[in-house]
DNA sequence: ATCTTTGTGTCAACCGGTTGACACAAAGAA
DNA sequence: TTCTTTGTGTCAACCGGTTGACACAAAGAT
């Protein structure tokens, strides 16, 4: 015997009124008196009455949702980077649709195609897969983060190139002689591979030939330790390593050690990400910096921007080089 | 100009049939020839017809939406628990809001308060705030993650006191005279409370005097460090210390470096959650572990049969002690 | 005395799917 | 022949707010 729950008609009702004067009320719209008012808010009071977010939803044809579509929450950079988003968002009145892809296409196309059933006010997306052709027949509002998607949307993207360049120079200032670099495999795509790219042109640039260990996101944590014991097995002679994330840094670092590698005596270390949660865990790892919450808020006001109906051009920030002692 | 989007009805008009049966091959409930199903779907196919979900959660009454309220999603342990129950919960067909209080009890009660206009079927909290009466007088499901949010409100948590206990007699079989502990301050309600109740017990009993520094988990980094510093100048007999997470054991085995003192040898430091992220960048810490994903498991289970209209009860979880090198 | 303006409130259509009730035809059963 | 079952499809009410169109009264302007 689950009472239904009140409706707008019930506190019109009880308060003497017709529906559209407790709209009214709700919305604060047309000539009001006080008494109505009063009148109306002490039977909402009495009441208790919610009005039925879904029912406005359907007529106003907007949900104030945003939909967030990232590999994942569980890692740092994506942890704060969604975090950022979620504020930045609140702040202007939209609440958050979150999906995790998982880097599994399947889980990724399901998901997309319920947001696209007139579900979210937009999209913000940063996941790593590609060829889903629904991102391109879809008239929703649509902001990648470091990903290309479709040619009609836009990106926030970091400095990659100038990242890898940072990192790359820092290991040589240091007089390193066998620069390793970790990476995706080439063939997922994402824009880790620009600081790849420009790892190995300044590499060559010096004489140096460029050796990539290519770790996935995905692989589990013993698969990428066994890569990383790979790369002192196959060049005990290596002196600087520049990782694509953090959180590689921090395994190479752990696997240095097993390996006596005193850091940064033997070995120079340079990371990628600069999260939060990384710099709390691993301070002392030098690393090229994201300006996490910067993309975020830029995001959000292009995303914010295009529901608004305007054109808004793809952004490119910089980052820059912070001071552990690892490098 | 924006084209008005294809509804039902414009695709029954295309196939030549009624909304009825158009909505009947969507879906695939009643009786439907072969040929029907083909020319509506051809219909469905060639105007790119997407169904309007809100539409259809008006008359269905149910969103398939859950709310997450936790404080923050950048922290290994939010980012883990949160991305576990949102793989739980889309297993079982629901999408995830996710709302981040911050500590924030303004926020919290905004977000609580749209989400209960029946926006979403249930909600999972484990946010900070109390006094949020909102909590009590609702009846949509929800299921709480170590907090005590309301009488009527079923919780997951682990063993807290078990896992302070653990943490604790660790450090004593390793032989620590001076044992210190790091909390919330007392007048935040957490279940973290319930670890040191079990160190200050444990260490009661073996005659030595529980000294408890205050950490909120909303401190600003500069001051935790701040507040770490004093621990070694207030009591430079300190031999070991019980974190009650692992953030901070973190950054107390840093400044445990600038203080000269040598881990495990000078200091063995036990910290507390065990989150993947915290497990890579930092595995030489020994911690007390949480089912992390056991928990969201737990939790979404309760939640679903609470949309099912069953009752369940609040569910405790064993903790484990895992080996590191830190004591 | 007539015309506007301001204040208060009602009616009914609308947003876009869903579904119970029902109509009708063809096939099989009694 | 008549009744039941199976197959196919239509009608219209319904979910719960929102709002344009409109009615009517009182006050102020000309």
């Amino acid at each position: 015997m689950a009472k239904k729950p009140v409706k707008l008609d019930d506190v019109a009702k009880e308060a003497g009124v017709s529906k559209t004067t407790v709209s009214r009320v709700l919305n604060r719209r047309g000539y009001l008196s006080d008494a109505t008012i009063a009148k109306v808010e002490r039977a909402m009071e009495k009441l208790n009455y919610r009005p039925n977010a879904i029912a406005r939803q359907l007529y106003k044809q907007e949900t104030k949702l945003v939909g967030l579509i990232f590999p994942t929450i569980d890692d740092p950079f994506f942890g704060q980077l969604e975090s950022a988003l979620e504020n930045e968002l609140y702040r202007r009145g939209y609440k958050v649709l979150m999906g995790n892809s998982q880097n599994n296409p399947e889980k990724e196309r399901s998901f997309l195609r319920q947001l696209l059933n007139r579900q979210v006010d937009g999209l913000i997306v940063g996941a790593h897969n590609q060829a889903i052709s629904e991102y391109q027949r879809t008239t929703l509002p649509i902001i990648s983060i470091e990903q290309i998607v479709s040619r009609n949307v836009p990106v926030v993207a970091s400095d990659n190139y100038n990242g890898g360049l940072l990192a790359t120079q820092r290991l040589l200032d240091d007089g390193c002689q066998h620069i390793i670099h970790t990476n995706y495999p080439e063939d997922i795509p994402t824009p880790n591979h620009e600081r790849r790219l420009a790892y190995e042109d300044l590499l060559r640039k010096h004489g140096q030939i460029p050796i990539t260990y290519h770790i996935s996101f995905d692989d589990p944590v013993e698969k990428k330790r066994r890569i990383i014991r790979q790369i002192f097995e196959d060049h005990p002679e290596v002196d600087g390593i520049f990782a694509d994330n953090d959180t590689n840094a921090g395994l190479i670092m752990n696997i240095a050690g097993e390996f006596k590698r005193l850091i940064p005596e033997d070995l120079r270390v340079v990371g990628y990400d600069g999260a939060n949660a990384t710099r709390i865990l691993l301070p002392q790892l030098t690393t090229v910096q994201q300006p996490i919450n910067q993309m975020a808020a830029v995001a959000v006001e292009m995303l914010q921007s295009r529901i608004n109906g305007e054109k808004v051009s793809s952004r490119m920030l910089p980052v820059k080089i912070l001071d552990g002692g690892t490098a």
